[in-house]
DNA sequence: CGAAAGGCTCTTTTT
DNA sequence: GAGCCTTTCG
């Protein structure tokens, strides 16, 4: 059974979908069913103008909202919860995805035009790093007065900007700029010789094959009748580039995203591209989508008053249907551990009514450092949650060594991959030999694995050349088996002939990074039917472009912890925001930028605008950052909140799970004390306290003590 | 050569 | 407070 597709559409939702031909700017407010019109859209061209699914491009922000888009066009071709709006049987031949995963494939198939190879490997922000320290170690700078973080920022906005290393050049001033500039050649040379592509190439690289060569284009020109760009608000220059090149012929080009989303900018990211959109193109349909589906009336009010006092803004009308809903909640708690404990004990409290899961909860901050106290209060009260991101899956050192394995098989100029694994499992070759290695390498400009196979065929009977011989034969073997083995059967070789489970299972953790390993070999296994070849590029460049929302895994019953950034496109009934405090949201570093505070501003809106049912705002009087504690103001985005908008919570006297050792109290008979001791239990807490007058020491339960903290 | 210990700088956000 | 790098010792 096949939906219709225009049922159920609100009348500027229709407009959206049938408006199919010329350029089309949707700008679309939270909750206004954005994701609904680009797949009922795409629905729409298919089954009612008969467009081929091949024939439509479909951009991304995430894989996640790729794979979310094909399964609701498509189904599942399992039994499907929600009814398909098109045949399984048309499933794969869409091309959706992230502009990066977009365009590596373009360059894995056209790239040899401007000379690259098809194999090439995608370096990721650690080899990206590694690179840049080996181009500062390669001109003799020193690491510590050329950090290599911000040179890498450098280099990636001149790359996402679309500027030539010379233009940059040309506008260097001081001596920094210059050695920046240095080692950008320098880096990209080292690039060239690895045979790899960082992330901002693969979007660079395309643009210019297809400047280059006009055949190329014309041919992706030609396929794509439709392109359809989501959360078009957070693209750069490169990607608005990339976007006109490709509906340069049909022009039939959708874009969809809202100004006030626009939280990337330090990604080089320009909210002005919404306004290019329609001087670059003529006669642009726009369409506002401002009926939202998601929040209460209340929660959508006080986003409304945080998002308007932004000068630079379009202003828009949202509106809703939704009941008026609950009050926003602010809580105001002493310190990290006492706001994390608020939130645990807050989400508990919503468990308990059974009108809510875990599930249905998300705790958001403005940092990633902010989880480590809310992670520990979850562990201490056994109540699960699952954090977004923070040690990735594929960060993990195992993982990463594996990986390498592959990637020198796949692509034997990758000396970052070599240098990782040339030693792991241990075998005897350190700082010394591989100095050795590289003095044949940079003689002979070859590889280090090339440099290898050299030093190996001299025969000479050292120790060196034997150490070398044993990564040798270890590697060879695996590139020879590469030929008819597929990716999963690769890791199997990797952890059983060069000796790799071994290594992990007699180190710490061991039967935990073997169960990590496996995970891999689960994960390349669903290349399987892609071949031996296949199987292998497929997983390297999967693995090197997934993000860390892609593997939010909805299935378990757990609290979501994650970042503001990261929860863009999510919605939750329940939503936390903790960390409501000056110089966190809004961050210290956007103080000296009117633009950069609007920004904040916006991420505050982002996350608020999350909510369906209940907002809590949290914020923590003092908070240890970078080890030491400090005090901080409430947000002056909560001032932008109306007071009738706020529920005032009945503050007990002391907050149950609020006292730890050290708070001195005040107990109705036993008079004044202080805390020796507190154990959080289940839902309570069993504190000691040493009482003042001979009293002594008393053991109770924080609930039921009723102290006044003095 | 490798493991362990101490010292250093950072943390905004991420495809 | 943690990861990364360097130094030190076996």
């Amino acid at each position: 059974m096949i939906q219709n597709i225009l049922t159920g559409l609100n009348a500027k939702q229709k407009e959206a979908v049938e408006a199919i031909q010329g350029p089309v700017l949707i700008v679309a407010g939270p909750g206004s069913g954005k994701t609904r019109v680009i797949t009922h859209r795409i629905a729409y061209l298919i089954k009612t103008w008969d467009i081929h699914p091949r024939r439509i491009l479909a951009v991304t922000f995430t894989n996640k909202a790729a794979r979310e888009m094909e399964d609701r066009l498509f189904g599942k071709g399992e039994k499907d919860s929600v009814t398909p709006l098109l045949s399984y049987s048309m499933r794969g031949q869409l091309t959706v995805g992230t502009f990066h995963a977009i365009c590596a494939r373009f360059l894995r198939i056209d790239g040899h035009h401007i000379g690259i190879d098809r194999n090439y490997t995608i370096y990721d922000d650690g080899d990206r790093l590694s690179l840049i320290k080996r181009a500062l170690e390669q001109l003799m700078l020193d690491v510590k007065t050329h950090p290599p973080r911000p040179i890498q920022y450098a280099i990636s906005e001149v790359k996402n900007k679309l500027l030539t290393p010379e233009d940059k050049a040309s506008q260097s001033e001081s001596y920094f700029d210059e050695v920046r500039q240095r080692v950008y050649e320098k880096y990209e040379q080292l690039l060239n010789d690895n045979n790899a592509l960082d992330f901002d190439d693969l979007l660079m690289k395309t643009v210019q094959l297809f400047e280059a060569h006009p055949e190329v284009l014309a041919k992706y020109q030609s396929r794509y009748l439709h392109v359809m760009v989501d959360e078009f608000q957070d693209t750069n220059l490169v990607q608005y580039t990339l976007v006109k090149q490709l509906a340069g012929k049909h022009r039939n080009i959708c874009v969809v995203g809202d100004p006030d989303q626009s939280i990337y900018s330090w990604r080089q990211a320009d909210i002005r591209n919404i306004l290019s959109f329609e001087r670059d193109y003529t006669n642009v349909k726009t369409i506002y989508l401002e009926q939202n589906y998601r929040s209460s009336q209340t929660i959508l009010e006080a986003a409304d008053c945080i998002i308007s006092a932004n000068i630079s803004r379009k202003e828009k009308a949202l509106w809703t249907k939704n009941q008026q809903g609950a009050h926003i909640t602010v809580a105001e708690l002493y310190d990290e551990r006492e706001e994390a404990q608020y939130l645990v004990s807050e989400v508990e409290k919503l468990i308990s009514t059974k009108r809510y899961k875990l599930t249905n909860c998300a705790i958001m901050y403005r940092t990633n450092a902010q989880s480590r106290a809310i992670e520990e209060a979850f562990i201490r009260y056994g109540l699960p949650y699952r954090l977004v991101g923070a040690t990735k899956f594929y960060d993990r050192r195992e993982i990463r060594d594996i990986l390498a394995y592959l990637k020198l098989v796949n692509n034997s100029a990758d000396s970052i991959a070599f240098l990782r694994i040339v030693n792991v499992p241990p075998r005897g070759i350190g700082q010394k030999s591989i100095k050795e290695l590289a003095r044949v390498a940079t003689d002979n400009e070859i590889s280090l694995y090339e440099a290898t196979r050299r030093l190996v065929a001299k025969n000479e009977r050292t120790s060196l050349v034997k150490k070398f011989k044993v990564f040798l034969d270890i590697i060879d073997e695996l590139m020879a088996k590469a030929k008819n083995t597929d990716a999963a059967g690769l890791i199997d070789l990797v952890l059983m002939n060069a000796g790799y489970k071994d290594y992990i299972l007699t180190g710490e953790a061991g039967e935990d990074r073997l169960d990590n390993a496996m995970e891999l070999r689960a994960v390349a296994d669903d290349f399987a039917d892609l071949g031996p070849e296949g199987s292998l590029a497929a997983l390297l460049e999967g693995v090197a472009l997934v993000s860390d929302v892609d593997n939010l895994d909805e299935k378990i019953d757990a609290v979501t912890l994650i970042t503001l950034h990261k929860a863009k496109g999510l919605e939750f009934p329940i939503v936390f925001i903790a960390g409501m405090e000056e110089y966190l949201l809004p961050h210290i570093r956007s103080f000296d930028n009117a633009e950069q505070m609007e920004e904040e501003r916006r991420l505050c809106y982002v996350g608020v605008t999350r909510a369906k049912e209940r907002v809590y705002l949290v914020r923590a009087l003092r908070r240890h950052m970078m080890g030491v504690s400090s005090s901080n103001e409430p947000s002056r985005f909560l001032d932008d909140i109306p007071e009738k908008l706020i529920g005032t919570p009945q503050q007990p006297k002391v907050h149950k799970g609020f006292l730890k050792a050290g708070d001195k109290v005040r107990h109705e008979t036993f008079g004044d004390g202080i805390i020796v001791a507190s154990f959080p239990a289940k839902d309570d807490q069993e504190i000691t306290v040493a009482f003042k007058g001979g009293v002594g020491l008393k053991r109770m339960m924080a609930s039921m003590a009723n102290l006044e903290r003095i």
